[in-house]
DNA sequence: GCGATCAGGT
DNA sequence: CACACCTGATCGC
């Protein structure tokens, strides 16, 4: 939970993921990501009121952000108020105290945070310093290496503050399981129960509202949170795959939407700047506690250091503050360096997998395995192999299988594949099914002869039933940006059953493809171009690095 | 009726 | 333990 209150030292006249109290009186608003613990007030009256009155106060936020946000009728009052910028894309914003006429210019550079859909960070650079404001956010390591606007000169940017997002800055959240690692681990199940046969389908069962607002797979995206329990933590970080099975048909994923503490401090001691805010003091620890931590990774604490360090030094200083294993690949290529993001941004994993087998016009008894999905099971499945996915279910997950489905040889999966459009299960009934059910939290399934044939009825079940599901290591409540709640939505919106349709119109490891690639300087689309007006890069004499291009907003009360 | 806050839940 | 919500109860305006 963010407790920062909103300003910054370095420009108090913006604020940031606060819009309450003495934030009332700011000149200009930033949201950088719409979860509500960082929307205290943007739909109180007194900023509705203050709107009204205040004709040139805007908030900035990232296009993504601004669609989420105007999802919800609550927040559409800031529909003619909200100036989305581009990621990576530095925009020159004029602070106007709308008494005196005092001006103060910033420009702003949003940074894909890696924490949910939308979020960003805040590059902030003015007649007071560059500051960074980090929201929440996953990055892993190297990630900061990587980003193009944190650089200039070949180096990074002379940074005077950080205002970090602190949730695992303590040790005993020393390693999280990469979003890859997660992800690998949930497709691999996936992709061993689906291809198994038509029948076999995956219900991802979403409660969070706004995972699905887009259409297709490539967008499997989620504000929900994962995380794990330290102890968890040291047994996984010798397992290719986070994910373990937590019943006879349950799955939980290992995951964070918030950076392990391994990947705060390299964050932060690549970035190296002069001072660090803690956005987040965890439960448990003090405010003490964590700046003891991160002080010494902040350049005031390096004083025999020069200010600035070529990279290539400041990669071999890390590695004595950083006890790492495997980032010398990362950091070895000169700057400015290209933008390469192996890891997707702002990819994530839904939590709840609900792995089914649709039993339509077959028997019922299919059996989950029990126990932990083995991890060297996992290893052993080449992405793109049936073959080699059918022979490490063979012994543990025999017994998933249904009486049909285990009598078939291993090239019997392909033939399913080619056979689904004859065969294709009727999953308007499963979607009906749970419509119908969902007010007794699947307790009660449907009769098999209700749903067809021999429908399964444990298709139905709970989680601990016959069918499966993958879900958050510690499950938490999702995100809802509507304030109508969860059911404001279409329940159907909710779960998504992967079928084999959506098998042959694309592979699985498309999930890995919905990455968000920031591009600089990328085209400004219509609704930008409405909104901002492209200005000559050398208009903002202030700003330190001429060489980037400067996109000005007229944020002084021109009608958009 | 509304918002703020808290407790308890996932 | 930790997130980011949810619902429901209570209180004050």
């Amino acid at each position: 939970m963010s407790s920062f209150m909103g300003q910054m030292a370095e420009y108090p006249t913006i604020s940031i993921d606060r819009f309450d109290r003495e934030n009332l009186k700011a000149r200009a608003y930033f949201l950088s990501h719409c979860h509500k613990d960082h929307m205290k007030g943007l739909r109180a009256p007194t900023l509705k009121r203050r709107l009204e009155c205040s004709l040139k106060v805007y908030l900035y936020c990232s296009p993504v952000t601004k669609e989420l946000l105007l999802t919800s009728p609550k927040y559409k009052f800031w529909e003619k108020r909200i100036i989305s910028i581009e990621i990576e894309t530095p925009t020159q914003i004029s602070l106007v105290d709308e008494a005196s006429g005092e001006k103060e210019e910033v420009v702003v550079t949003l940074l894909p945070a890696g924490h949910c859909p939308g979020s960003v960070m805040f590059l902030f650079q003015g007649n007071n310093g560059t500051v960074l404001y980090t929201g929440d956010f996953r990055l892993a390591k190297g990630e900061a290496s990587r980003m193009e606007l944190l650089h200039s000169g070949g180096r990074v940017k002379d940074i005077q503050s950080v205002y970090l997002d602190t949730t695992f800055c303590d040790p005993k959240f020393y390693q999280i399981p990469s979003r890859e690692e997660c992800l690998n681990g949930i497709v691999e199940l996936v992709r061993s129960w689906i291809t198994r046969s038509p029948y076999h389908v995956v219900w991802l069962n979403c409660k969070a509202a706004y995972g699905f607002m887009w259409t297709d797979w490539t967008c499997l995206e989620t504000c929900r949170t994962f995380f794990i329990i330290s102890q968890q933590t040291v047994a996984l970080r010798s397992m290719p795959v986070a994910i373990r099975r937590t019943g006879e048909s349950s799955y939980r994923a290992c995951f964070s939407f918030h950076s392990s503490y391994s990947e705060i401090k390299d964050f932060l001691s690549y970035i190296c700047p002069v001072n660090v805010y803690p956005n987040v003091i965890p439960i448990g620890t003090t405010v003490d506690k964590v700046v003891e931590i991160l002080k010494p990774l902040c350049r005031s604490s390096q004083s025999t250091e020069p200010k600035y360090k070529p990279l290539g030094k400041l990669k071999r200083a890390r590695k004595t503050h950083l006890d790492s294993e495997e980032e010398e690949d990362l950091f070895d290529d000169p700057l400015p360096l290209p933008l390469r993001h192996k890891a997707p941004y702002q990819l994530t994993l839904h939590p709840e997998v609900f792995v089914m087998t649709a039993t339509q016009n077959q028997p019922e008894q299919e059996r989950p395995s029990t126990g932990y999905l083995r991890a060297e099971s996992m290893q052993t499945f080449p992405w793109a192999n049936f073959i080699d996915c059918e022979e490490s279910n063979s012994e543990s997950e025999e017994e998933l299988q249904t009486p049909a489905s285990s009598k078939e040889d291993l090239g019997a999966v392909t033939r399913h594949q080619q056979k689904a459009d004859v065969e294709v299960p009727q999953w308007e009934v499963f979607f009906k099914r749970n419509d119908e059910i969902t007010d007794d939290g699947l307790e009660h399934p449907p009769s098999s002869t209700e749903a067809g044939g021999s429908q399964s009825p444990k298709l139905f079940s709970d989680s601990d039933g016959e069918s499966t599901h993958i879900s958050s290591q510690n499950s938490s409540q999702s995100t809802h940006i509507s304030e109508q709640g969860s059911q404001g939505w279409d329940s159907q919106s909710d779960t998504v059953l992967l079928t084999s349709q959506e098998r042959k119109s694309g592979d699985i490891t498309s999930l890995n493809k919905s990455s968000y690639r920031p591009r600089i300087k990328e085209s400004i689309p219509a609704t930008q171009m409405e909104q901002n007006t492209l200005c000559p890069k050398d208009t903002y004499s202030d700003l330190k690095h001429r060489d980037q291009d400067v996109k000005i907003v007229p944020s002084v009360g021109e009608p958009l």
